[in-house]
RNA sequence: GGGCGGUUAGCUCAGUGGUAGAGCAUCUCGUUUACACCGAGAGGGUCGGGGGUUCGAAACCCUCACCGCCCACCA
């Protein structure tokens, strides 16, 4: 065997392995086979995405799971694909055409802009697929899905026929969320509300019935008065009780409207009195229902105003609009004052503009299952982790309302349902819904909008899976993704799960998607800022990769993510994990330069060192605690655990003390030593596999462990130490070894004796134990010898430290004494020419960047520190 | 307004009743044949504030402050 370089090469050894287990057909995922399965499906990136840290994280916990599953046994699914993400992806084609042809979509129309859009998916499209496998991620790929696949287009029309032929999903006409940049409608899950600066007006409304007297109201929007339709206050407000039925006069597009009166008032608020604008406000609406107020719109789609009556804001944008509205009130006289205020704005979460309650004929969904769906999680069918999570996703489901499906954007899964031409435009026109076009296709226009994207991939957890799959891997082992998702497709999955039955049987431990859902951390930056493209805040992983190798980004990335908090990223930690990486090649290197590895490594109990035993021990207790933090999905535990264990347990210590045996003249004792390094590296290989797949597959393959792929490897076992004669005595005695090498240690860097200057110890105790030990600690010491004296009497001044196995002394000869004495020296000699320059500088005034006083004051405080010592 | 997290060394984070920890960073020393992507040593924290429970609190309870997230129709 060759040696190993010294440093280990990502770049070499990962596309080379991956490549390997594809050829192998590693990762395919077979339904007939007999183990029991263990499946996940990813959460579909966008087509057209590409990938970022969070992917990362989301993707190396997914794989981890999934490889150990596979060394575990089972029969492993880990089903890929990817999202049409259909006002994401359209956006980013429009603002493409706009700046490349200076054209929109209606420019285009429909069939060229869905063409448009095909070849932008065929360019842009899938890389993410392929960064993906550059972190060595073990998925099925011959299984790899879209939401726009043939058959999962079928899937998704029938869903929507099924629930309408059920009564759950209906048209209706209804206040909505519209999104004027990108002109749909949006669900309220896609509304982020933000603070927003503005003004509070105080508009004076003229009572018909009594020239002469104000109503006077406080408003975020004058330029939705005229779409005013009544005064409102509340019932119990004496304020404005005699007013109730009187009118009042709407000051622009002066009209007469009601006076009513509604509990939805809060009378503390500004005047106490609301102005009703149906149109344009949810709770206005409601009021409006409720006392039978007309419904005047005055916004066109793109949110500029259509008032043709206000010639003043017509075609104006509405927050031009806004600002002239008040321009015309106060010339009127109708603006009392003006207050700078702040409130909360519903902004979209896609275009980032506020949106604009409208009422609209969209389609809905009435959820259904929602009790069932609240109890599997209330009940631990599904487990959460972690576990507080639960409650946001009660919450949601308690206060749950319909859900707007309906989208104006062409791209996407378009709403199979027809309408009778003769009645065209009519709300009431007839309607056909299939998942086939109408036999009498002449006579009909299909539905223009297309379905909001989470309605096809709330289907994803099965509509990806052939019915044989389906059959063996539904439903999944569990589901990996971040929080910020838990309504989009966590809760509905959930819920199409309970109400299409995709399962084998009907009942529900059948039918949920999965059995346990990760929540993982967000990745933010070194300021707490969530990345993102637009902030630019959020390094390539692919330049990290290259860098680190993608296992030194994945375990990097993994030992700083907290379970149920967001990650602080930092670059430093992905270094560390590279040199994980290098720290373990390097291990093995070192087993492997003293000739070949037992292929089966056994343990020959009887034979075992105390450091043996200590380190077998600790390789027992680092296995089990790495099984209890999978448990609870502690990847980050996992991680620490097995970075100790590596680098402290295994190099620091045991590989030292090993030492004495591998260079000395002991056969057996060599053995023994080689054979615990054999199993030891064996176990954390595979311990590591699923952190690190590529740098453990190539040790295993280096080492010659086991003729197959490290993937399908069992998961090492603690190490049967039953037979080995008092265990807590050794370990008692390896530790005191290691304490009282940390003390002699101390004792040479406190004389300032380097680490490389053979010395002698003499170590007062009296021990057979201890004797044999002497070797080792000579070693560990770097000690020209290690001397057990029980009557040792020391010099004055001679170093010493207590330890377990009794008192260490250094014995310091005249050549050492002189040679510090020489170096202090030199330290003082040096230090008084730097005051001397110092001050002279402080006298030229020449100093730019430090007080000058502290800068003297640090020098001579060294010079008092050196002269000291000198004095000793 | 309601809910949920968080506040521990300069930084990132462990630590759920018993002597305050790790890695990185800093400082000192070192190329002693696995590894300078390394080794050895050192310095550094009144555990956000206040109160309580307890023999004993970073941890449990109360309260306040600050940071972050989610939900909510105060125009």
């Amino acid at each position: 065997m060759a040696e190993l370089p010294k440093r280990y090469d990502p770049k070499a050894v990962e596309p080379k392995w991956y490549q390997r287990w594809i050829d192998n057909r590693d990762f395919v995922a077979n339904a007939k086979s007999s183990k029991p399965p263990f499946s996940i499906v990813m959460p579909p990136p966008n087509v057209t995405g590409v990938l970022t840290l969070g992917h990362v994280l989301n993707n190396t916990i997914q794989d981890i799971l999934a490889r150990r599953a596979r060394m575990q046994g089972f029969e492993v699914l880990w089903l890929p694909g990817m999202d049409h993400a259909g006002i994401g992806t359209q956006t980013a084609v429009e603002k493409y055409l706009r700046r490349t042809e200076n054209k929109t979509r209606h420019d285009l129309g429909r069939e060229e802009f869905l063409q448009r859009v095909l070849e932008w998916q065929d360019k842009h499209g899938g890389i993410i697929i392929e960064q993906l496998k550059r972190l060595g991620c073990s998925c099925d790929w011959t299984r790899q899905r879209y939401t726009l696949d043939h058959a999962y287009a079928a899937a998704v029309k029938k869903a929507f026929v099924d629930l309408y032929q059920r009564g759950l999903i209906y048209r209706g006409r209804r206040m909505i969320n519209w999104d004027p940049a990108a002109q749909t409608a949006l669900s309220d899950e896609e509304i982020v509300s933000k603070p927003q600066k503005g003004n509070l007006y105080f508009v004076r409304y003229e009572i018909v019935e009594e020239p002469g007297r104000f109503l006077e109201v406080a408003t975020t929007r004058p330029e939705t008065i005229m779409a005013d339709t009544a005064m409102a206050f509340h019932p119990s407000d004496k304020r404005y009780a005699d007013l109730l039925g009187k009118h009042a006069w709407r000051p622009l597009a002066r009209e007469k409207i009601p006076i009513i009166a509604d509990d939805a008032i809060d009378p503390e608020f500004g005047t106490g009195v609301l102005k009703v604008t149906p149109a344009h406000d949810v709770v206005d609406f409601e009021i409006g229902q409720r006392h039978n107020l007309p419904i005047i719109d005055v916004l066109h789609l793109d949110g500029r105003i259509n008032c043709p009556a206000v010639p003043e804001l017509n075609g104006l944008d509405r927050f031009e609009a806004r600002e002239k509205a008040a321009q015309l009130l106060q010339a009127r006289g109708a603006l009392a004052k003006m207050e700078p205020y702040e409130n909360n704005v519903g902004f979209s979460d896609r275009s980032d503009v506020p949106i604009e309650p409208r009422i609209s004929e969209q389609w809905f969904l009435r959820y259904p299952k929602t009790k069932e769906a609240l109890a599997v999680v209330r009940d631990h069918l599904i487990r959460f982790f972690p576990v507080h999570w639960e409650k946001v996703y009660a919450q949601w489901l308690e206060n749950i309302r319909d859900w707007c499906i309906s989208r104006q954007v062409w791209w996407g899964h378009r709403i199979p349902a027809w309408y009778a031409k003769s009645q065209i435009p009519s709300s009431k026109s007839q309607i056909y819904v299939g998942v086939a076009p109408p036999n009498d296709p002449e006579n009909w226009v299909q539905d223009a909008d297309t379905l909001d994207t989470w309605f096809s991939s709330w289907l994803w957890a099965y509509e990806t899976m052939d019915q044989e799959t389906r059959k063996k891997f539904y439903p999944t082992s569990v589901l990996v993704t971040a929080a910020d998702i838990i309504f989009f497709w966590v809760a509905r999955m959930v819920i199409a799960g309970l109400e299409f039955e995709p399962g084998k049987s009907s009942t529900t431990e059948d039918n949920i998607p999965f059995h346990h859902v990760f929540f993982t951390s967000i990745v933010r930056d070194q300021q707490g800022r969530k990345m993102s493209k637009s902030l630019g805040n959020s390094p390539d992983p692919l330049e990290l990769i290259d860098k680190y190798g993608a296992d030194g980004l994945r375990f990097g990335l993994m030992r700083i993510a907290p379970t149920g908090q967001d990650i602080r990223f930092d670059e430093k930690q992905i270094e560390e994990g590279r040199n994980f990486a290098t720290k373990l090649w390097n291990a093995a290197r070192f087993r492997q330069m003293h000739g070949p590895s037992d292929p089966a490594p056994k343990i020959d109990t009887q034979a075992l060192s105390i450091f043996a035993v200590e380190v077998l021990a600790r390789l027992n207790e680092t296995i089990d605690a790495v099984e209890t933090a999978y448990r609870e999905y502690q990847f980050n535990i996992v991680a620490q655990r097995l970075y100790d264990f590596v680098w402290s347990d295994y190099c620091d210590w045991f590989v030292e003390a090993a030492k004495t045996d591998i260079f000395g003249e002991d056969d057996a004792k060599k053995k023994s030593a080689l054979a615990v390094m054999d199993f030891v590296l064996s176990a954390i290989s595979r311990l590591l596999h699923p952190f690190m797949p590529h740098l453990t597959e190539e040790l295993w393959f280096l080492l010659g462990f086991g003729k197959a792929s490290i993937q399908f490897a069992a998961p090492p076992q603690k190490v049967g130490l039953g037979e080995v004669e008092d265990i807590p005595g050794k370990r008692q005695l390896v530790l005191a070894v290691y304490q009282t090498v940390q003390a002699g240690r101390n004792l040479r860097a406190e004389s300032n004796l380097p680490p490389n200057r053979k010395i002698r110890f003499i170590l007062r105790a009296e021990s057979k134990a201890i004797f044999n030990q002497i070797p080792t600690l000579t070693r560990f010491l770097n000690a020209e010898e290690v001397e057990l004296n029980p009557k040792y009497q020391a010099a004055a001044g001679t170093p010493v430290a207590i330890t377990p196995l009794g008192e260490i002394f250094m014995a310091i000869d005249a050549a050492d004494k002189a040679r510090e004495r020489e170096r202090l020296d030199r330290e003082i000699a040096k230090i008084e020419n730097d005051l001397q320059t110092v001050e002279g500088k402080l006298q030229n005034s020449s100093f730019t960047d430090r007080a000058p006083a502290a800068v003297v004051e640090e020098h001579r405080r060294r010079l008092a520190d050196f002269t000291a010592q000198l004095g000793k």
